[in-house]
DNA sequence: CCGCTGATCTGGATGCAGTCCAAGCTGCGA
DNA sequence: TCGCAGCTTGGACTGCATCCAGATCAGCGG
C-alpha cells in the first residue's frame, strides 16, 4: 500500500507540471483520507485550517480548477455544490433518489462502451448509475 | 413522425400526472424544437417569452424541476448552469475539452454495463464521455 | 548562496444561478 | 358552477464561485 506523506504530495504536484507551494500540498493531501470521499470546496477550506488557517477561499477554488485541469482531482456536478474525488483511482458513481447520497462503485462492462462513429477522441467515460441504494430500498 | 402541437404537450403533461397550464404547456415546447437541444433555464424563458412575456423566472426554475421529478426532461449539470434535455429518447453525451460543447451521442455496448453487486437498486445509467469533439481534434 | 521574475496567494468585492415567500389566480374534480 | 389545492408571480434573498489588485514566494540562472 502507499502511505500517504508530505513526500507523496509533493511528488504528484510535480509530476503534474505543478509548482509546489504549503497550500498545494494541503489541499492535496485532504484527499488522502479515503473515508472522506467528495469533497467540496469549503470542506476542502475547513479541512485545512488546522494546518494553515490564513489559507484564502479564492486559493481553494483556484487551486481545485487547477488539479482538476491539471488530472490530479476529477470534478462531481450535480449535487448542491461542486465537489472533488482523487482521480487517481477511477471508478464510477451512484446517485440515490431518496437519500441524495453518492456512491462510489466499480460497475462490470464498461470495456465494451463506445461511441459508434463521428470522429470523437474519447479520453475519458464516466458512469453514473440512479436509483435507490440499499437503505433507501427497503422502506 | 410525431408532430409537435399544444395537444402533444397537454397529453404529455396529463399522462405524467401534472396539471396543464398554458405556462407549463409553452415550457414543454420550448423542447420540441430538436435543433435547440441543452437549454438552460434562462433560454428556456426567454424561448417562451414571446408567448408569455409575464412568465415569471421563478415559475420556469419551479415547472423544469417539477419536470425532471416526473420524469419529462433531464438535468444535465457540469456546464457554467444546468441545462435541461427531452428525457423522451435516451442517448448519452460527450462533453468536448477543447470547445466546452455538448454533443448527443448513442454509444454502443451500454447494456453490457452493471453494478456487480451491494444491493443498489439501478433506475437510470447516464454516460458521459469527455475528450475531443472532431472540429477540436483536427488542430 | 543570492537575486529575479513570473506564478501564486490573499481578502474583499462582485456576479449570478437558483430558491424562498406571501399574495393572488386557476385547473379541474365534485 | 363552486371551491380549494395547487400553480404563478415578482421581488427579496442565499450562497457558490469568480474577479481583482497588491503582497508574497518558488524555482531558476548566475
Amino acid at each position: 500500500m502507499d502511505a500517504p506523506s508530505p513526500l507523496a504530495s509533493t511528488a504528484r504536484l510535480r509530476e503534474h507540471g505543478l509548482r509546489v507551494t504549503a497550500q498545494r500540498r494541503a489541499i492535496l493531501a485532504a484527499f488522502d483520507d479515503p473515508a472522506a470521499g467528495h469533497l467540496s470546496a469549503d470542506e476542502v477550506h475547513e479541512s485545512v485550517a488546522t494546518e494553515l488557517p490564513e489559507l484564502a477561499r479564492a486559493t481553494v477554488y483556484n487551486t481545485l480548477n487547477e488539479f482538476v485541469r491539471a488530472g490530479l482531482l476529477r470534478r462531481i456536478d450535480g449535487l448542491g455544490s461542486a465537489r472533488y474525488d482523487d482521480a487517481a483511482d477511477d471508478h464510477h458513481h451512484f446517485r440515490c433518489d431518496g437519500c441524495e447520497r453518492l456512491f462510489d462503485v466499480e460497475p462490470t462492462g464498461t470495456e465494451a462502451v463506445a461511441i459508434g462513429a463521428g470522429g470523437f477522441e474519447v479520453e475519458r467515460t464516466e458512469i453514473l448509475f440512479r436509483g435507490r441504494c440499499p437503505d433507501c430500498a427497503s422502506s
